[in-house]
DNA sequence: TAAGATTGATGTATCAATCTTT
DNA sequence: AAAGATTGATACATCAATCTTA
């Protein structure tokens, strides 16, 4: 008769794993592109998405379509987009059809930021990947994700 | 000749994946262990971090382990655990072999409120993972993480 | 009245510098 | 001099409230 606690579920121990992997990854590419670039990793992210819509020849996306894409609130969005623009790297303007949305595309200063940046990161990420590969409560997620074909 | 973008590696679009997986998912449980207890998802990982500790009979943690297993900086760490032992849901003292560094465990009070707040908590986790499930692109990601075993 | 976007108030994370003990 | 922990300065994310257009 131990009085134990409640056990830890199987979704749980799945989750702490992918929480950590996550942040951890997350910080050393973060660190990566600071460093070279002077970007955080949601603007790279930014950045990048802007880029394959542009590239698709897509419509220019919203505020709120950007704000599903990285992961942050649409008020965080808001400010995340503004600092972009201040800096030149991507451009508003107010979408004819429906003036409540706003249209948001890269500029070619920001493609070049972006062309620049992307080694950088797809060498941190591969390397926080491999490190992450060593780590006994990783590994299996590690390889998991590795073997994954995500559609474009 | 299009002067095409280099792609898109397979691991940046499965770290994508993996990025807006757990961004999502974080989301929902923070908001719900926030309402519920008034607890962030940090903390709560905390307490259930120290609790582990505490069921097994471990040395409690300090402060450097603590901030890797909630992956935070040691600067955030000691603030987050300043947080909890200021509401009486942990204990912190100086460890007597080394006086460098503290061992922390959890309290009564927090343990009550762990076992409180463990079930909104794997209910959130639950509901999140089902969710994301029947996002195309997050599919694949969440039937691996679901199948996965990962040790205790 | 609702949807898209923004702004104001607040909390917390990071980096760099510092303090204490080894 | 290095390791563990903390503090100060700063940046950015969230929630709630607000503004504009539909």
């Amino acid at each position: 008769m131990t009085a134990t606690e409640p056990a830890r579920t199987r979704l749980s121990r799945s989750w702490s794993a992918l929480a950590q992997l996550h942040g951890t990854i997350e910080a050393q590419v973060e660190r990566a592109l600071e460093r070279a670039h002077g970007l955080s990793l949601r603007e790279y992210s930014l950045l990048d998405v802007l880029s394959r819509q542009h590239e698709c020849q897509g419509e220019p996306l919203q505020m709120k379509q950007i704000a599903d894409s990285v992961t942050l609130s649409q008020s965080a969005t808001t400010r995340l987009v503004a600092r972009l623009e201040s800096r030149g790297l991507l451009l508003r303007r107010l979408c004819e059809t429906d003036r409540r949305s706003i249209h948001t595309g890269v500029t070619a200063s920001g493609l070049a930021l972006l062309t620049e940046a992307r080694p950088t990161h797809d060498a941190a990420l591969r390397a926080a990947f491999d490190a992450a590969a060593v780590d006994p409560r990783l590994a299996p997620l590690v390889r998991s994700v590795e073997k994954l074909r995500v559609p474009a």
